[in-house]
DNA sequence: CTGAGGCATGGAACCGGTTCCCTTCAAGCC
DNA sequence: GGCTTGAAGGGAACCGGTTCCATGCCTCAG
């Protein structure tokens, strides 16, 4: 591989010039310009990164935080900042830290401030008091999503009202015996949003004058942890629910699985409403509020840029919409 | 953020043994080593990445190219990489690149040459010669995942096999009418493990004298996909399949929630069989051939460190076994 | 007593870029 | 004609580490 002191010899001038004729900065006339140009490119000279990092003091790399990788948001959030930033022409480092592992204290004590990382997006990572400190003295801008951190620009969804919204439309329906279908109720795994959702869907029901009738049946908010709270839920046929409010779709989907196996028409007998709009919740007809991940991650990396650009500037906290998208999952209350 | 030379001045001793205590190379006294790592704690001091990278060619990172992030598969497989990674203390930078698109030239032709990664990670990827010339001119490592390149490490499973092993077992419960479900009849889009799995079918149909019968129903590897192909195929009520064999699980399940929204009893009236093993295939249960693509992730990043540690040793290709798990989505045919 | 060899350390070169500062030269202005 | 100004480019410092080499000391064998 070929150093810059190679382009310059063949094209015979300096480092310095050569160095300024492929970046641009300061004076190089037309025709050395080209003269270095063609020698990098008769080399195949592609400058060194680690060298150009060391020099100028920025990585063109960003870091980033993600708790899992093998559920839709993520994976869809991940896909968006990752093709955000290859357009930027940064690199994406990622790490996969599941909350509260011991990976988690050595990403944030060696890792990150090894690397010179130009700047951080954590995803719905609450960091610690201790975490923060340390985040601050790498000195790179963060964005996180979806964990409404004060300090730090950030990108969400209302997820509170996301929830609150799906919960009325069954409301308006006139369904009263509505359950919240998935999401852990132990704080420390919950995921900050799943929290604010079942917020938002208790303070439905008690706007509704339904508190007394509000229930949570928790789960994993995956597929199989929706089906299995679903089954629990629908297994007391004296006091049969007559709707679901998902945690997100996966768990909507499966409380719409497991009534299907249960021989309870969905719909007609349960209607069940997610939040997420997930790849598969056209198959399954659901109505849910949507949200786009990939949304969210290129416009963390907008945020990101802007906070790199000037790092004086405030940070920005956006909040981006959803919307019920009504399909057949749910009807009328019988 | 403090460097190695405040350390060593806080020490009082040269960088070079500052260096040398730190990274245990070469000799330090015991009372200089304490002394020097003690400064190092109170400086709180983390060695640059970059300056590091640039001195010691090496960059303790590793590119992974992966052509999509939303599938299950390839999903799992990053959690796998990624996890080995970590543990080893490399950084892993992710590449997510379509097939066939601009992008992709930028990242052979720029990208890889310019971070000199220590290793790379290339999943589902059949390089083309030219794109190999420019993997080989970086002169790292590369393995592959799921490709069968020739030329370096690879890991995959048999696709062939566990199609024709999961076919078998539909014709040794009898069926005759079996259809493939989903994968892109495209050769430029199919994966090269799609492909080999529709061979593996085929070869199985054939040895049971069941050419003429062979019938490829072909869409997206993924849940609507899957979903819709099985539709087509059970739209024809005189000559419906008796069974189908899923180019993965997610077009498995497809078709057997199709099978479950036409009134067709999976299993009593059509057997359904997957490959992978798939997070929703217990929910579904569905009788699959079992991959493990975690397992495949790490070791990929076995097979690398194998040939970081030791470039001349030879290329080493492995092949992962896959189980066939029967559950209740398989029966007898009548 | 001398020389060899292991240990401990410091100075300086080096990795491959960028950028500051200085020199040179030509054009423009008073 | 002398001076200012700006373009063009070279030398060298610098980013923050690692490592080669030289030096001094101490021990031990001959």
């Amino acid at each position: 591989m070929s150093t810059i002191a190679d382009v310059a010899a063949r094209a015979g001038v300096s480092k310095a010039t050569a160095s300024r004729a492929l970046s641009g900065h300061g004076y190089v006339s037309e025709e050395t310009r080209d003269r270095v140009r063609s020698a990098a490119e008769e080399l195949s000279y592609v400058a060194h990164s680690s060298a150009m990092s060391l020099a100028t003091g920025r990585s063109l790399s960003v870091g980033v935080i993600m708790p899992s990788l093998d559920r839709w948001f993520f994976a869809e959030l991940l896909a968006g900042v990752q093709e955000g930033l290859f357009a930027e022409g940064y690199d994406l480092v990622l790490y996969g830290i599941r909350e509260g592992s011991a990976e988690r204290a050595r990403l944030f004590e060696r890792i990150l401030p090894r690397r010179r990382f130009d700047g951080i997006i954590a995803v719905g990572i609450q960091p610690s008091a201790h975490e923060l400190e340390r985040l601050l003295r790498v000195e790179s801008p963060v964005v996180s999503i979806g964990a409404y951190s004060e300090g730090t620009s950030a990108v969400s969804i209302d997820d509170f009202a996301a929830a609150r919204i799906a919960t009325e439309h069954l409301i308006d329906l006139g369904h009263r015996d509505i359950v919240f279908l998935g999401g852990q109720p132990d704080a420390a795994t919950h995921a900050v949003g799943d929290r604010r959702r079942l917020d938002g869907y208790l303070a439905a029901m008690a706007a509704a004058g339904l508190d007394d009738r509000a229930q949570h049946a928790a789960g994993a908010p995956t597929m199989p942890g929706g089906y299995e709270a679903a089954v629990r839920a629908l297994g007391d046929r004296r006091q049969r629910p007559s709707a679901f409010v998902g945690v997100c779709d996966e768990a909507a989907i499966g409380g719409v699985v497991a009534a299907r196996r249960l021989g309870i028409a969905v719909a007609a007998e349960l209607s069940v409403v997610g939040i997420d709009d997930h790849q598969h919740a056209e198959m399954f007809s659901l109505t849910t509020m949507r949200q786009q991940p990939r949304l969210q991650g290129s416009e963390a990396v907008r945020l990101l840029r802007a906070r790199m650009d000037d790092p004086a500037a405030p940070p920005e906290q956006i909040v981006l919409p959803s919307e019920l998208v009504v399909r057949s999952s749910t009807a009328n209350a019988r």
